[in-house]
DNA sequence: AGAATGAGCGAACAGTTGTAAGCTAAGCGG
DNA sequence: CCGCTTAGCTTACAACTGTTCGCTCATTCT
């Protein structure tokens, strides 16, 4: 095996070894260095061949938490050529994603409003690439003007994560109301703005 | 000084230390026993005179939060009835709040997603008394039936809550175009919901 | 007055943490 | 083939953690 290959290698055990450790309980904040490397299978000291400190670790894992986003939202894309339902193909498509990685959709939701600024920008970045295509979206299928349908991405995804957020703590039979709960939160929201352009009065 | 006085005394000691070594880089869950105990002027062991652990702590600080949260919508509610602007009103006031004891509201908004289901079900718990004041003024202004006051309660305080999530990270200059935005999103859910009651197809 | 209670303290414990220093040995470039 | 690079290891240290134990001594109760 080549040595760069090898190296790689153990650079996903402790990327693996880290996404493994989240859960309900357990935050990236609560991960230990040692932790991680014992469960990496390596010594504490050989982390630092792969990272300056925890921090890089978790900026990383950020970064792939966001790229698997945004297949889901690829995949998305494809459902609703298929289906037509715009909105509840996104937020199915959405909540299985919730379901099916909790842990990772559990490390955006909390570092989201962590401790570190800069996990917390990692994370709005994300959640922006979202936002900027539902806006694209949105300016092309309807009137909004841009600034508008901006403001109406946002609201959007605001409620679909929150959504998720609660699906984390629900009983599984309780994500169809969920879901349904949402679907009807953003037609308000799609209907709202679109019958309302602008008024001035505050 | 009575027994009893002086024990109250030092356990508001305790919460006062913990509330004021929160910040933006310090969570709940990065205190130590004996960092709190440092602060408040005791000993580490004298914590547990008080306290059976942190999270018995930390339950404390988070019931405080939501008793401040609920003297803010009494306030709300005189201001609004001197000033008549319902959804700028609250969404100011609110603001004022986040921004004043900004503290206080990162603590509910971390432990909101945190690594206990205590503390989640306890802001949780603190959330819900606002939504259902807001639904139920909504039944009584609008004619939106139950079910659905509920559900466009529970969106409007999601999307004022992030909006103070994005406010701590945001500048000053910034809160106007916060705020305004917020408005705007609240008037199209409001919108939505009144002129689109109910509609079977998914 | 005398006994009981209990808040607060200091010392000590076993455990964990991050990180520094220096070694080994395997892969690589010349 | 030899020397350099470097991933990974072991050992070590100082700092901190939560928690137990036993003590003091002021307040309270009888």
């Amino acid at each position: 095996m080549s040595r760069a290959e090898q190296k790689e290698r153990t650079r996903r055990a402790i990327i693996n070894a880290a996404f493994s450790q989240l859960s309900a309980d357990k935050s990236f904040a609560s991960l230990s260095l040692r932790e991680v490397a014992r469960e990496a299978g390596i010594a504490p000291t050989s982390f630092y061949r792969h990272f300056a400190d925890m921090d890089e670790l978790g900026l990383t894992l950020v970064d792939e938490a966001g790229l698997m986003l945004r297949q889901l939202m690829r995949q998305a894309r494809q459902r609703i050529e298929k289906n037509g339902s715009v909105i509840r193909t996104s937020i199915e498509t959405f909540m299985e994603f919730v379901t099916g990685n909790s842990n990772v959709f559990r490390l955006l939701l909390r570092e989201r409003s962590g401790t570190s600024a800069a996990f917390r920008s990692a994370v709005a970045r994300e959640i922006q690439h979202f936002v900027a295509e539902l806006a694209e979206y949105l300016r092309k299928e309807t009137t909004c003007p841009d600034e508008l349908a901006r403001a109406q991405a946002e609201a959007m995804v605001i409620l679909v994560f929150h959504t998720g957020a609660d699906a984390l703590d629900a009983p599984p039979e309780q994500y169809g109301y969920l879901t349904s709960r949402t679907i009807t939160q953003l037609r308000w929201l799609a209907h709202g703005a679109a019958g309302y352009g602008r008024k001035p009065k505050g």
